[in-house]
DNA sequence: AAAGTGATTCGAAGCGCTTCGACTCGTTCG
DNA sequence: CGAACGAGTCGAAGCGCTTCGAATCACTTT
């Protein structure tokens, strides 16, 4: 195994100085075509990388971004948040940095809970995915270094996240083209912003005369059986269309709708929310928002990225940019 | 924000020379005890953190570690790699060191899909969890850096893996304990190393004689319950023990029995393997036998860190080390 | 013809750190 | 009493790179 070819490597395989080498690996300053050429060539013939850590010692930037979620959130069955961090990763090859991956406690405690690259300074910038502990955005902010938040908002920093009210009137207007009238939504938590946006747009569009099913849970694949059992079981009025504020819920209710004998999508048309793993191969196909998570990943990479060129312009750059979700039409409706 | 401070604030601030700052820092040759003080409580004052991209210029060592796994194993349902992660990221907070998380697709091709940090030689050494594609272990081979695996073994590289075959063979214990003697063993595909260990395990202990039900799909739930229908539905010879190959398994048993009729744990034993997120909560709790994920990656990481230590003693350090699982007990036995 | 111009290239400083060899002192030894 | 020694400290070189200002050269301009 040689040793790794420097940049005297190259300049001396090209005939010409070290200066002119960085120029042009670069794409710097004023350099005559056909030195760049030999340069380039020397470059490639030798497998030439240059150093970062030299590059950062006399640069400044790292070349490093942080990536950092709630640790609960990362280790939840659904990986949501694990694409996004795909998208980020994919994209960061792109861009040539890379990614510091880290969780902080959802009981953070300030000095021994901070990512370490946070406190020893290793990284250009930090991209926040999902909700985080308000003492960890506090540490964020005394660190002053360029931020970008997904799936999650706050004053402080331009964020990226889903359009919830584009996707409930999606669902909604996929309901009434299927002829459905009768329409449900079931859903969980109203306080959350996410899920009460997706009722908000479903209302915009189906009107607010429509029950609601909220359960006390969080919204799984049980909650959504239970509500299902309760609303589908009810004699009388069944609806006929329902939107379920997150594909777990949509599950179950189609659990619960197999139990109780109901024939979807005859009699019932279900919509859920999120495009999960197991949404394709529910029986039936569940018909579902879809969220873009590794583009949503990508996208804030990028915009992290230029905030860091940018030099932080602090001022600008705290878009809340939302993100319309797509509507997947399978076979539950 | 002021500037980080450097070598020589701290060294002007304790009255030395930075040289015998960096000998305090790295404990290295002598310093009377009081100079130590001074530098040390000088350092702390002024919150300094040795410049890694400086160190790296001059030692040689990045202080990154990466950490590579096949992509579709990363996103799927049950974190079980994302936990391997999170306990060697734990882990590397301590060693000082960072983690630079990548993952290679499935149907890995050489140049483009290679991790950045491997091309770029940004890492000191490389963490693999789970299996790989071929073609990326060649790379890997060739990169000519530390490599510790984890649940995934290979004659070219130390690995930490699962006692699977131990894991089998407590869960047959627990059975007989319980008193049950007609057993049985749920699992799938046999020629897959680990799923296959745990059988061995099982069969140490329970005999040879016992019955098997292998599913030819992939052992998930909707695997598992399939399995229970035929086997908790043939008349006659009913198991009363049933140890499945993982908990996906048990739980769409647990599904079975319940469709059935059958009174867990009364009529029958279910364990299960792995310990998964949903298993505590599965109606009964499930018993099953307990892997250390968190544990894993954190040893994967310090085995790590001391084959970079070494300055890779290739021949040494292929040790397969396998840890041994616990029994949880719970409510399905 | 002297001076100015723009394109191109290069030398050297310096980023923060580790480390080697040298230097300064009390001590101990011959 | 001078040499040898070990402990403690320091100066300086050098890691690989970027970048500023200077140098070179071929033309133009006055």
């Amino acid at each position: 195994m040689s040793r790794r070819s420097t940049i005297a490597d190259v300049a001396e395989a090209a005939q010409v100085s070290i200066s002119t080498v960085s120029l042009v690996m670069n794409g710097k300053g004023p350099v005559r075509e056909e030195t760049r050429e030999r340069v380039t060539a020397a470059a490639a013939r030798l497998g030439y990388v240059p150093s970062r850590a030299a590059q950062q010692l006399v640069g400044g930037l790292t070349g490093n971004v942080g990536f950092v979620l709630q640790d609960d959130h990362f280790t939840r069955a659904e990986p949501f948040y694990t694409r996004i961090f795909l998208g980020t990763e994919f994209e960061a090859r792109h861009a040539g940095v890379y990614v510091l991956l880290s969780t902080v406690p959802r009981d953070y405690r300030r000095r021994e809970d901070t990512p370490r690259f946070l406190r020893e300074r290793a990284v250009d910038g930090v991209v926040v995915a999902g909700r985080v502990p308000d003492a960890f955005l506090d540490e964020l902010a005394a660190a002053r270094v360029p931020v970008v938040l997904v799936d999650f908002a706050h004053r402080a920093w331009p964020s990226l996240g889903i359009d919830n009210a584009e996707g409930g009137r999606l669902a909604a207007r996929h309901l009434r083209e299927r002829g459905r009238t009768r329409l449900a939504f079931v859903g969980a938590d109203p306080t959350h912003p996410s899920l009460a946006d997706r009722l908000r747009g479903f209302e915009e569009v189906a009107g607010e005369s429509i029950q609601r099913a909220l359960s006390d849970e969080p919204p799984t694949r049980a909650a959504g059986r239970a509500l299902g059992r309760t609303l589908l079981a009810t004699p009388g009025d069944l609806p006929d269309g329902v939107f379920c504020a997150n594909d777990a819920l949509a599950l179950g209710l189609l659990d619960a709708a197999r139990e109780i004998g109901i024939d979807v999508p005859g009699q019932l048309s279900v919509v859920g929310f999120d495009d999960v793993e197991g949404a394709a191969e529910a029986a039936p196909p569940l018909t579902t928002v879809r969220v873009f998570k590794e583009q949503l990943g990508e996208m804030a990479l990028r915009h992290l990225c230029d905030l860091i060129a940018a030099r932080h312009d602090f001022a600008r750059g705290r878009a809340q940019t939302r993100i319309s979700p797509d509507l997947v039409v399978r076979g539950s409706s």
